[in-house]
DNA sequence: CGAGTGATTGACTGGTGTCAAACCCTGTGG
DNA sequence: CCACAGGGTTTGACACCAGTCAATCACTCG
């Protein structure tokens, strides 16, 4: 089982500092590990948790779930992520928190880190601006799925999750192990799913990406960026990937 | 001029809790006032303030400038808002904020801010779940953009502004002064100019609400909530307003 | 009085959602 | 061991929403 340092560690101090005080108390958080199956609800929207997760391998995504039945994915998480340091300080879940395939979350509880915080501000620091680059994401998002063509969109959220999956050394080489399934990536990206695919399909054709099988093979990552329109800079990393 | 008891300490009070020193606190934090004219921006993309605003009295914006010319508009905040404290640990700006009519801000150094902090966790709790909260406005906005029709998209977008007014005490009746034009308007939801006033001439029609001339009139607030799917539990509000 | 911006409406067209069918793959149970 | 069900993927046909373009009017400001 990987340890806090590979995942945790590692990626607050992609943005942030931490002393070596400051990362014995984090390596130091009592903690249990959960496994999830593909799909299984980690959180529910209306829950009121008492301990916060962390990925620790696998993917797991946000998601709205809407009045019709259907879902709006709202952000994506990889091994490092911190996905609900958002409820540290909200009482009930306003969203879901699924696996997206095979997963293992770390679950500490919010008493320990509040603790932590009181004792160590820069730690509280840090987890703040990790979920105030949750917070960059999702205004991205909005811009995404708004204003940006089709193309563009799917384009964009590609770029997003390799560059940041790249950035945490998630994958060595020009491919990536996302299985998203093309139904989920329409409702993450507000669009149809016969769309979803024939967009697939142009970028295909347009040999700068390869998506199938959830597995994403970058091509061309130039041009891709430039069909997307993306510029890694709300990510607010402090060391870029690549 | 308006104080911080009737802005940022009324806010803050409407999620969190604060003894009467944190208020002291608060109250004595230094700054200085600052007049908006109409859409004059207040911080622009790629700045590094080491101030951060609160809002005084009337109306900002977020958005991001999209590479074409076009605005994405993110959020809108109104008196007591502090749509900056997102810039508190970030250091380059990814969205710019500017006044939509006529407003006032504070601005209060963030070095001050995070000595507070240090001082009295609570402060920082109370002001790290205010950009929770607005994290969490920004994913009801992603799937507002994304997963609703037009006439619901706007519909949601006046519910979340009148209700979030109401809640602060800044309508007693039910109309809510609210400069945006319909560019704008169209700039936040996504939707062509022509778009707009179509998707708002039906709403008129439905005879639940009625904007003109920068006035937003709410006949039928249940009805309204309704074709906007709006549940007001996204804000995260100890008491809900009406 | 002109320039600029916003509001409003009409006409046209293309993108995209909806519907439908077929195929592939996997897991399950008879 | 095979049949079947279920989900994912792929493709086609079709209709309609909504974006684009254009024109007009109202209003403000210099």
């Amino acid at each position: 089982m990987a340890s806090f340092d590979k995942t945790l560690i590692a990626k607050l101090k992609e943005h942030s500092r931490l002393s070596s005080e400051d990362m014995a108390i984090l390596r130091g958080f009592s903690h249990t590990f959960r496994e999830l199956a593909p799909n299984e609800d980690f959180i529910r929207q209306g829950d009121d948790p008492h301990v916060s997760a962390v990925v620790m391998s696998g993917w797991v995504a946000r998601y709205h779930l809407l009045p019709n039945g259907p879902r709006q994915y709202l952000s994506f998480h990889m091994a490092g992520d911190w996905p609900d340091a958002q409820t540290l300080f909200l009482d009930r879940m306003d969203h879901a928190v699924c696996a997206i395939g095979p997963a293992v979350v770390a679950c500490i509880p919010h008493k320990e880190i509040i603790k932590a915080f009181e004792h160590r501000p820069p730690i509280g620091f840090a987890i703040w601006r990790e979920t105030l680059i949750d917070a960059s994401i999702f205004r991205e998002a909005i811009s995404n799925n708004s204003a940006r063509t089709k193309p563009a969109r799917m384009a964009h959220l590609f770029c997003e999750l390799f560059y940041r999956a790249r950035a945490s050394g998630l994958t060595p080489d020009n491919t990536l192990d996302l299985p998203i399934s093309l139904p989920q990536l329409g409702e993450a990206l507000g669009m149809a799913i016969a769309t979803v695919n024939r967009t697939l399909g142009g970028l295909r054709a347009s040999r700068t990406m390869d998506f199938r099988g959830g597995r994403l093979t970058v091509q061309n990552w130039d041009k891709l960026c430039a069909i997307g329109q993306f510029d890694p800079g709300y990510l607010h990393l402090k060391r870029p990937a690549r």
